[in-house]
RNA sequence: GCUCCCUUCGUCUAGUCAGGCCCAGGACGCCAGGUUUUCAUCCUGGUAACAGGGGUUCGAAUCCCCUAGGGAGUACCA
């Protein structure tokens, strides 16, 4: 395939959620694996709807997910601009070249009007359609003399330009998803191209855009489905070479059917956005993947098999894998409902996947916050020890504090089971074993304590959880030598001898 | 309502185009067992699905028809 342009052209309405990072990532896979183009175009045309920061968001969250723009707003490019709001006067002439070749019409009914015709149809069983059959009944150019027309524009009056759907005809369309689909154009109506404000729709300025900026296929979410006959029924209009289409499949929500939406995530408790959001106007919070701890490369892995798959039994894939393996035609039909333990069962592989240097090094930035100062070395050994339970860095701490800081208190639960009265006499026997092991090392630990355990006949579990309570607070955690090393003797000695003066 | 799309374990899916290799494979989750001085990890095993009905065929998850269910769209939104 040669040539190959796609384009990920979102609304700045909000910010982008999952669902739209996926679309994004497949145009992204698609264009690197054909060596082509990766356009970002932004589909500002309804003004009243632009929210300040969503255009930033897109990008930002593109960024992150490691979706590399060749062309757009920001990078510009030779079909710049790559805002649509910026290239208004484009639009104008193609509508109006349209309704030279007799595709399309001015419409002068007011909003006022059309609201009370579908009132009307209400009350009857059919609902008010704006087509082949009810066009010429209304106020357009249509049903219009040219004299009426011309006095109703050159008097000012608000007009919408509509496409006149052909009659009596199939469209037939080619998806590379869903195979062939053919429509009658008489369930069709006359869509509205170019708005009374000066702007185009969505319908008019994407056909338009895509053609002008030669995108040779639009991969897009199912949602656009409906809307592909008016599409390829333009294209035919202009006379214009249409692309290859593709409509990927809904992202549903987890529990439930449905298309997976922003409350979704608040109800559940997962993040459906990439990064976290605070709404400019109600200053509403929605939690991201970044900010919750995911690595991008498990987040796009996640993403990339909700409606894709190899086709092999292998499941991680580094965004270079997934462009070598991904195609369109492996893509599913149906809806995927996304599945928030999957996700953090990607982070957990990423995480150990990781060198541990680089999980070492995020740790420490962890620790430096909570002013726990120690050295870069000391966190590696600590980190070892405990990453491979975890699904976030984040979660590390859990799993490592008593590293760092003597336990603060005592699992109640753990001291009725573990604390008897011949404990604190065994801990000061201990303490002075301790003492005497040289070098104060696992090996030389595990075995000092095996054989006092053995001289003595005492009950292994019953005194190893004993000193693990009074080391660690309660009843977890890495091997005990490995703690007493990293802590150290002066710590470790410390430590339980604290425990006998509080419990006795 | 109308138009279009979809339908394999609870979830993501393999298998469907080229019918037998599938009394359906993998992964997540869940359950059990094992390893372990604890917790977790890890390992092993288990759980569980072709929406329903007809047909074609020696043979159907795979082809055809019907039914049911779900979803999307139906704005001077994208």
């Amino acid at each position: 395939m040669n040539n190959v342009r796609v384009r990920f052209a979102p609304s700045p309405t909000g910010p982008l959620h999952i669902g739209g990072v996926r679309t994004a990532l497949y145009n992204y896979l698609f264009a690197r694996k054909h060596k082509g183009t990766m356009i970002l175009r932004i589909e500002d045309t309804d003004q009243s709807r632009y929210v300040p920061g969503a255009e930033e968001y897109i990008m930002e969250s593109l960024e992150w997910s490691g979706i590399h723009i060749d062309e757009g707003v920001r990078e510009g490019g030779p079909h710049a601009p790559y805002r649509q709001s910026e290239r208004k006067e484009i639009y104008h002439q193609y509508a109006l070249e349209l309704i030279e070749k007799g595709h399309a019409y001015y419409a002068f009914d007011t909003p006022e009007d059309l609201e009370n015709l579908r009132k009307q149809a209400e009350s009857g069983h059919k609902p008010f359609v704006y087509n082949f059959e009810t066009r010429l009944h209304l106020k357009n150019s249509l049903s219009y003399s040219k004299n009426e027309t011309e006095n109703s524009i050159s008097s000012g009056q608000p007009y919408v330009i509509r496409f006149k759907t052909p009659e009596h005809s199939e469209v037939v369309m080619q998806d590379i998803v869903r195979g062939t689909v053919v429509v009658k154009t008489e369930t069709l109506d006359d869509k509205v191209l170019f708005k009374s404000d000066g702007l185009p729709t969505y319908h008019l300025a994407n056909i338009v855009d895509d053609h002008l900026m030669g995108i040779s296929h639009v991969i897009r979410g199912e949602e656009w489905l409906p809307s592909l006959p008016l599409h390829v029924l333009l294209y035919e209009a202009f006379g214009w070479q249409p692309p290859v289409f593709a409509h990927l499949p809904l992202l549903l929500k987890p529990d439930g059917n449905g298309k997976l939406s922003k409350r979704d995530g608040d109800r559940l408790g997962f993040p459906v956005f990439p990064l976290r959001w605070v709404d400019p106007v109600s200053n509403e919070v929605s939690s991201g993947y970044r900010e919750s701890g995911y690595f991008p490369e498990a987040f796009i892995n996640m993403l990339a098999f909700l409606g894709w798959n190899p086709g092999t039994e292998q499941e991680l894939f580094s965004i270079d894998e997934l462009t070598e393996a991904f195609s369109l035609e492996r893509v599913n039909k149906s809806g995927a409902k996304f599945d928030p333990d999957k996700t953090k069962w990607f982070n957990h592989q990423y995480l150990l996947k990781k060198s541990a240097e680089e999980i070492s090094h995020l740790f420490h930035a962890i620790l430096k916050q909570k002013g726990i100062n120690t050295s870069e070395d000391y966190v590696f050994r600590v980190v070892n020890l405990v990453r491979d339970r975890v699904n976030f860095v984040h979660e590390i701490w859990n799993e490592c504090y008593f590293f760092f800081e003597a336990p603060e208190s005592f699992d109640e639960q753990v001291v009725q089971k573990r604390w008897k009265p011949e404990t604190a006499g065994q801990i000061r026997e201990i303490v002075s074993i301790l003492d005497e092991i040289d070098p104060f090392e696992p090996s030389a630990i595990d075995m000092a304590i095996k054989e006092w355990i053995i001289q003595k006949g005492y009950n292994t579990g019953a005194v190893m959880n004993a000193i693990r309570l009074l080391l660690v607070g309660t009843s977890k955690g890495p091997h005990l030598s490995d703690i007493m090393h990293l802590v150290g003797r002066k710590e470790t000695t410390a430590r339980l001898q604290k425990g006998i003066t509080i419990l006795g």
